[in-house]
RNA sequence: GCGCCCAUAGCUCAGCUGGAUAGAGCGUCUGACUACGAAUCAGAAGGUCGGCGGUUCGAAUCCGUCUGGGCGUGCCA
């Protein structure tokens, strides 16, 4: 809300400089270090006194006096070197704060574009680990903040289930335990958790001896084939794998549009188009000589690329005729952008608790009438930057196919990894290398069993929060102790995966994640209770009603809003709660989900500061009682909506 | 070798396109629950922003360089 207003007040500057002194100038806006010196500042006349030549100072004083009163703003005021501070008639912005946080927000519109989010992408081999926990909840937030700035976005989730690793536990099952479908099927329990074991026994049997890695090959070659108990098995592990991951990724309010399978982008051809698209443009050649000999490569001469590369080029196609991943993938990216002149059929594949429907990809069969799938105008994908090198390929394989806008529309979302600290590892009886040891954290590997994985974290998490709930509230029934503390425990572990900006390693260490108190979900869901249980209180007590504001509202005096002590304590919380939609702008413009999440939290602590030194039920003076539930509501209302663009839901009680 | 990223308080991190006294959380120490529930709050201690140059009225922020660490650079994904 904070913005338009801003938008406002620059326009005005900008003109009276152009009035004044002949010059244009972009007016820039920031926030003064603290609320003292305003709730604005230009430092203008700096910029100014650099082709004027004029001492800042005396320009700052001349542009206060010469620009007279504006609207919206008590006063302007000249300070430090030379820097214009504005602040603001509160209770004009006060009335507009309410305005806007109670008013609804516009669905987006239908015929808009459409905006694609990628993210999770799990091989479907294994259980899920805190990685794909950090994916899925930047990926999550990022939808759920395109969606509340008025965006159409579809979620997508690529399965690769034609690839090594689903192929390494298929020899598991067939050969270390001699398997057959049926007794795969039996498996009880998780049946991604005993994947996860019996994957790293494969690694290890790869070890003892390269020859069976023969095993891999054969079954890789019969998943290709298809129509063969080798392939049926796969596919039967790939589907039951993908099924565990949704339940997890539903535990932390994680949902998608869409699964698009590569076996689909295979069957369907969609690489064979792309090749031909790729060949027709001399975007890629036949080698025919050298060590890359009976390959297609794609050229990166001329590509900015070249530089990270040994060889400017890239195979796409193996010598064997196979497609590389990269190849798939720009077939796939083709298609998010409705470039690839074909399309999947469709079918359901899930129907959600709210009633929404998951959709997956098909070869063939697919269902009548499925919604509009594809044709973004936008792509994210939420890959971590491991595959930096990789993602660019893929646009670059667009910009060499002469889709130049679709090459700039495409982002990699890059994240760092989660890794483990030694001492977690040491917790979790994980052995590690002497070598390893030394470091500052390893790397979580599937392929060798070591990570944490994301139920046992998210069952953690819950039976902590159960403890705290029970110690707090001995009176609960086993329901509600339930409901609460899974939302506790998301809470907190939602805000953990996204509260740190996102090229930064997490090292994983189980104090911190487990931890409720400071800088945690758990802190900022309480402050909001908090504003909950004042409202209830009110309702309970005095019949308060939250659309009671919108009436008392026109009869209340501010100007407690403009005294020294209080009135400054509510004014910087007000200011505060009005500039979440910037926040949410800048949080998208540079995909960093931490600027939300600090946010929140900053706001929280200032209420948590207010709720100590003001109360709100035993204030006996009228106005300034009715001004204290108007903050009270506003904020409640405003960071309700914050958590809840983390997917971070606001427990009744806790 | 080349490319990308990181280095800020004992630990984990913020610090927006350069701007007004470098901020949080955890940990340590001192205080505050007959309640709008202390999963909280108030206060203290703790920093030559990795080193050295440069640009600028002004640099944690931009440029160069060095050091230390991580990750890429596959006919794996």
């Amino acid at each position: 809300m904070i913005v338009k207003f801003q938008q406002e007040l620059k326009e005005r500057f900008r003109r009276f400089i152009l009035d004044k002194y002949g010059v244009e100038l972009e007016v820039i806006t920031e926030y003064p270090p603290h609320a003292g010196l305003g709730d604005l500042a230009l430092p203008l006349p700096f910029a100014l006194a650099r082709t004027v030549r004029q001492p800042p100072r005396k320009l700052a004083e001349e542009i206060v006096t010469g620009i007279g009163v504006l609207p919206g703003l008590a006063k302007l005021e000249v300070a430090g070197g030379g820097y214009i501070n504005c602040f603001f008639d509160r209770r004009e912005f006060l009335l507009r704060l309410h305005q806007d946080i109670t008013s609804e927000r516009k669905p987006p519109s239908e015929e808009g574009h459409r905006v694609i989010v990628e993210h999770t992408n799990i091989n479907p081999n294994k259980a899920a680990h805190i990685g794909h926990l950090r994916n899925a909840c930047l990926g999550d937030s990022l939808v759920r903040l395109l969606r509340w700035s008025g965006e159409k976005v579809e979620v997508q989730n690529y399965i690769d289930n034609t690839g090594v690793q689903v192929a390494d536990v298929v020899v598991g099952f067939v050969h270390l335990e001699g398997a057959t479908l049926e007794d795969i099927k039996k498996i009880p329990g998780k049946f991604d958790y005993h994947c996860w074991d019996l994957y790293s026994r494969v690694t290890e049997y790869y070890q003892q001896d390269e020859a069976n890695l023969s095993k891999r090959q054969e079954v890789l070659a019969h998943i290709e084939a298809g129509n063969n108990p080798i392939a049926e098995i796969a596919q039967y592990i790939a589907t039951r794998i993908v099924h565990c991951h949704l339940a997890t990724m539903h535990r932390i309010n994680v949902q998608y549009d869409l699964l698009a399978w590569e076996g689909d982008i295979l069957h369907l051809k969609f690489w064979e188009r792309a090749f031909d698209m790729l060949k027709s443009r001399n975007a890629i050649h036949l080698e025919t000589e050298g060590k890359n000999k009976g390959c297609w490569v794609m050229n990166l001469e001329e590509s900015e690329l070249v530089s990270e590369l040994e060889e400017p080029e890239k195979i796409i196609v193996r010598s064997d005729g196979t497609v590389t991943y990269v190849g798939k993938d720009i077939a796939y990216q083709l298609w998010k952008f409705g470039l690839l002149g074909q399309d999947f059929h469709y079918r359901k594949f899930h129907q959600y608790p709210d009633g929404s429907l998951l959709w997956t990809s098909t070869s063939n069969g697919g269902t009548d009438e499925p919604p509009p799938f594809g044709k973004g105008e936008r792509v994210y994908n939420v890959i971590d930057v491991r595959q930096s090198y990789l993602q660019k390929i893929v646009y670059e394989g667009l910009r060499v196919l002469g889709f130049e806008k679709e090459f700039r529309h495409s982002t990699h979302f890059a994240y760092e990894m989660v890794a483990l600290t030694p001492s977690c590892c040491q917790e979790l009886a994980l052995s590690l290398s002497p070598e390893e040891r030394k470091k500052p954290y390893v790397e979580i590997s599937g392929r060798k069993g070591r990570g944490v994985k994301a139920d046992d974290l998210i069952d953690k998490l819950t039976d902590k929060a159960k403890e705290e709930v029970t110690i707090r509230n001995p009176e609960f029934t086993p329901q509600e102790v339930e409901e609460l503390s899974r939302q506790i425990a998301i809470g907190a572990l939602r805000y953990f995966m996204v509260k740190y900006s996102r090229n930064k390693v997490i090292p994983f260490d189980f104090k911190e994640a487990l931890n409720f108190e400071g800088e945690t979900g758990c802190y900022i869901q309480y402050a909001v209770v908090r504003a909950n249980n004042i409202l209830n209180k009110l309702s309970e007590r005095e019949g308060f009603q939250e659309k009671d504001i919108g009436e008392f509202l026109p009869g209340v005096d501010f100007s407690v809003l403009n005294e020294p002590g209080e009135g400054d304590d509510l004014w910087e919380i007000l200011t505060l709660m009005s500039k979440l939609s910037e926040v949410v702008d800048m949080s998208i413009q540079t995909l960093e989900i931490s600027v939300l999440a600090k946010y929140c939290f900053t706001l929280a602590q200032k209420f948590n500061a207010f709720y100590h030194k003001y109360q709100v039920l035993r204030e006996g003076d009228v106005n300034r009682k009715r001004i204290r539930i108007l903050l009270v509501y506003l904020f409640r209302t405003q960071l309700k909506r914050a958590l809840a663009l983390m997917g971070i839901e606001v427990p009744s009680r806790m």
